[in-house]
RNA sequence: GGAACGAUGGCAGAGCGGCCAAAUGCAUCCGCCUUGAAAGCGGAAGGGUUCACGCCCCGGGGGUUCAAAUCCCUCUCGUUCCGCCA
């Protein structure tokens, strides 16, 4: 959620921020909550101005009462009482005015960094790093897509899954399994230096899928359990920023950091029949997440160290990988600042987004009012967050199937995952 | 799932419907005292919103009343007991 006063005070700068986005019905949108905020500081300065006589009122009923003078007390609660008509009236309008203010604001995207690239889709990403570790050439049996070749090996049994779930859902087994968990396992080992491994819950409630944006905007894109009011988170940023949800943090304890390996759940309205084949796009697959809650000054900082965190995971494991900054109009409606890192997969001959790291400014943790308090200062102030994957498995394990694919069609596993497989070194035809 | 009790400031814990933004203790900060500290003494100090006056905040929501931390309803969470259970 964007800062209201901010748009009171600089609705320009908000305006030209948010043309960024290359969206236009975004602007009669902020006009819109201009005016919305308008009416409700009129509505709200009402309302208090009626307030603050009834308060007045019922302190001089007390004091007659008790000085003895009943008549005069009688008027002064006959007074109050119409005042107290008109104050529920008042009332329920600032309620109305200001629920559908919120409503606005909650659609409305953050702004995005001064120095994010400006463009108009994903076509204008521009390129910061890479391609790295990319050969000249792939010889003929990298080029084989790994919903073939991992099937074969019988790592991959997506028949069964689509069995037992429906479309869209995977099963590795064997040292597929192994290799699915070894990459978890890999991608925590690499940030518990600096990061505290959580295991969050998976499903969450409505307020908690609010805070960090997914709601009302993305419910279509979520599992709901309805029964129970409950929803399966589609990321671990989820639970992760809002475990801190309505507290106060010291200056001293940030930043917070945090890391979670989690099942992530996604519905993927609209998307069925793209990228269906093999791991690609899946309804529920495994993740790394780091996250930080950190004051404003620390963030930029920690996005670039985010960011080298997921990039030296990524290398490590001698895939070709790129990094891309994702340009105004290509940016999620959370994000201020953000960066992809993309493995290339010679068998589906793509460019697969395995991690994407970004910083959220002050719009999530608004939402989920997220604060902290410095040690010379009076009251408070809205935190940062960033959060980004360390790892996500399929499109990673998919990557590592064709780019490791050898002549006779195994796959040799590579030596940084070699400590989380058993004693296997290689996956070989049966 | 059933029953009883509970939820108040950083923590603990008072709070006859009006004198309650809220006692007291601990913790914190600033003085005094001391070579320095502890103890003792004195003082300061919640959050949100507003340019400000003010308004709002005693788990959330609703209600009664001129007036609600206080009464009523409801939800959530917690504790204890019973039941069920991997």
């Amino acid at each position: 959620m964007i800062d209201v006063r901010l748009l009171r005070t600089d609705a320009d700068g908000v305006r030209a921020a948010l043309a960024r986005r290359t969206k236009p019905e975004l602007l009669e949108q902020i006009d819109q909550a201009s005016r919305l905020d308008e009416r409700l500081r009129e509505i709200t300065a009402e309302r208090d101005e009626t307030r603050r006589r009834v308060n007045e009122l019922s302190k001089e009923v007390g004091q007659l009462r008790k000085a003895g003078e009943t008549d005069a007390a009688e008027t002064a609660m006959a007074t109050s009482r119409s005042l107290g008509e008109s104050e529920r009236t008042l009332a329920a309008e600032h309620d109305t005015v200001s629920e559908a203010l919120h409503q606005l604001l909650l659609r409305i995207p953050n702004v995005p960094h001064p120095d994010a690239p400006d463009g108009a889709g994903e076509e204008d990403n521009p390129l910061i790093k890479g391609p790295v570790n990319m050969p000249a050439e792939f010889p003929e049996h990298q080029r084989v897509p790994h919903w073939e070749s991992a099937t074969a090996l019988g790592i991959l049994d997506n028949e069964r899954a689509t069995k037992i779930s429906g479309a869209m859902f995977t099963m590795q087994r064997g040292l597929g399994a192994t290799l699915a968990r070894a990459l978890c396992q890999l991608a925590l080992d690499n940030n518990a230096d600096a990061f505290e491994e959580i295991r969050p819950p998976t499903l969450v409630t409505t307020a908690t899928l609010t805070a960090t944006g997914q709601l009302p905007k993305f419910a279509d894109d979520a599992y709901a359990i309805e029964r129970d009011d409950l929803w399966a988170i589609p990321t671990a940023e989820v639970p992760l920023t809002s475990l801190y949800s309505g507290e106060v943090l010291d200056e001293a304890d940030l930043p917070a950091l945090m890391m979670a390996h989690t099942s992530c759940f996604r519905r993927e309205a609209g998307s069925a029949g793209r990228d269906t084949r093999g791991m690609l796009r899946t309804h529920e697959f495994d993740k790394v997440e780091i996250l930080a809650v950190a004051t404003p000054e620390q963030a930029p900082e920690l996005l670039t160290m985010m960011v080298a965190r997921a990039e030296r995971t990524i290398a490590s494991l001698g895939l070709p990988y790129r990094i891309i900054e994702i340009c105004t109009g290509d940016m999620g409606q959370s994000h201020h600042r953000s960066y992809d890192i993309e493995v290339y997969a010679p068998g589906c001959d793509r460019w697969l987004e395995v991690s994407s790291i970004s910083w959220f400014s002050d719009y999530q943790a608004r939402r989920g009012d997220i604060r902290l308090r410095r040690p010379d200062k009076k009251g408070t102030e809205i935190a940062h967050t960033l959060n980004g994957s360390a790892l996500a498995v399929p499109r990673v394990w998919a990557a590592i199937i064709e780019n490791n694919r050898q002549a006779d069609g195994s796959v040799v596993i590579p030596d940084v995952l070699l400590p989380y497989m058993r004693g296997a070194t290689v996956i070989s035809p049966k």
